[in-house]
DNA sequence: CGCCCCTTTGATTGTAATCAATGAGGGTGG
DNA sequence: CCACCCTCATTGATTACAATCAAAGGGGCG
């Protein structure tokens, strides 16, 4: 059940056990879908923790003012509220863009098996670490001008989704607006459509009708000053 | 050795036992001091993980334009390269932002205690975490106008320094240039300096001789849209 | 058919970068 | 002891990037 891309993605960094395969997968508390725009969790604490099995989500947070800053997408795969819950996260939300299957876990449980197998606990490092190391990128990527920082988050979101099988070599389905990645980038719904036509007057980015399509990845790449490295899909040292 | 303000600052959250206390303190294995401007740590994989005594030091990218951004800073009592080393920072740096006293301790020994002691295992998740919910707030704060962005740093600041006793009520002494903050923040040297001077003249923050005043520090925390909650100094839960 | 959401375009304003230069300490060597 | 130099802070002028305001297409769905 919590198979698919979870484990697939876990075991991308570390290679797990029989037994901590089958542990992981008889966590599985409950399953639901969710519409686009609706929240999968608030702030509150809970015992739950969310996997999110197919669909596009994020981490965001509010502003007085109303604005609404992205500061991570969730794919397919990837666990939220682990450890952003609680007085971490107070002010931390994760919602679905798109529609979204997400699973409901116990975190006491989860926290259990953390505690038992090392290779969990490896895994749930890795994961940890990815994100801060994510998180990062992302304030550096914020110097950037919007239109290199359109072409990283690009490259970056080609790289993950390949990870699960969701992209080709040179794009992927992407059914989310214009205006849910300019809250990613911090810039505004108008800008990001110049800045985006500019992109596929040079070529570099084809992105219609839901679907990403990137010519040339390396020449992105460059142009986007990105590097994969951050992201770590590569193995997990200590 | 260790004792002073690492200690202090893990015990904030997590209650640690006496035998993890002096296992902690019988990791030292060197001391040194470091100019002003010297890396502290490149991206190089080692068995060290330094942890800063004193001095003000920052992690940060460098942009192939020849940008710096500060990604986060790094106060007394700041473990840093235990995670962020190797794989996941190959392009992350720490750098002293003044002179530094730096203790160098053994990453498989730290490792190793991490496994052994459950409420050292805990303090250093607590100390990731941290980090991971300050970069997501940064992430946020890139999103503000530039006059907040530094006021909301400035708050930030004063709690952290206020945790290891080194900034009282209103005010902390900043040995950091105008130049190296521009860089946390992500604006040129000019515009801070613009920046700084119209908080100055709202009577928000007094900063002159490498001191910062906050005389009415709920008035910067306002403007700022500061809450403290993301730095959850106060307790850890699961 | 018409509404709604998303995308696109134009015009204007505003924020911040860049370029250029001056001022203000602190330290060093003649 | 003073002249010089270096770094950091400050100011002015200009340019560029991006926000905002306003409005018009376009496609899907009831």
């Amino acid at each position: 059940m919590i198979e698919d891309p979870f484990l697939r993605k876990l075991e991308r960094a570390v290679q797990l056990s029989e037994d901590e395969r089958y542990a992981l997968q008889s966590l599985t508390f409950n399953r639901r879908t969710l519409p686009a725009r609706h929240d999968i969790a608030t702030g509150d604490v809970t015992d739950r923790v969310y996997l999110v099995m197919s669909g596009f989500a994020c981490r965001y947070k509010t502003l007085p003012s109303g604005n609404r800053r992205i500061v991570s997408f969730v794919l397919p795969g990837d666990l939220c509220y682990m450890h952003d819950a609680g007085a971490f996260g107070r002010d931390l939300r994760v919602g679905a863009l798109t529609p979204c299957s997400v699973v409901d876990l116990s975190r006491s449980k989860l926290v259990e098996l953390i505690g038992l197998h090392p290779g969990i606990s490896r895994a749930i490092w890795w994961v940890t670490l990815r994100e801060l190391s994510r998180a990062r990128e992302w304030i550096v990527n914020d110097t950037r001008p919007a239109d290199r920082r359109l072409a990283h988050l690009l490259c970056e979101l080609l790289v993950c989704l390949q990870v699960i099988q969701q992209a080709d070599e040179h794009g992927f389905e992407f059914p989310v607006t214009q205006v849910d990645v300019a809250d990613a980038l911090g810039i505004s719904h108008v800008h990001i459509n110049r800045v985006l036509q500019s992109l596929r007057s040079s070529g570099l980015v084809a992105w219609s009708s839901q679907h990403v399509t990137i010519p040339d990845v390396d020449g992105l790449r460059a142009y986007a000053e990105f590097d994969p490295a951050y992201l770590c899909f590569e193995g997990f040292g200590p």
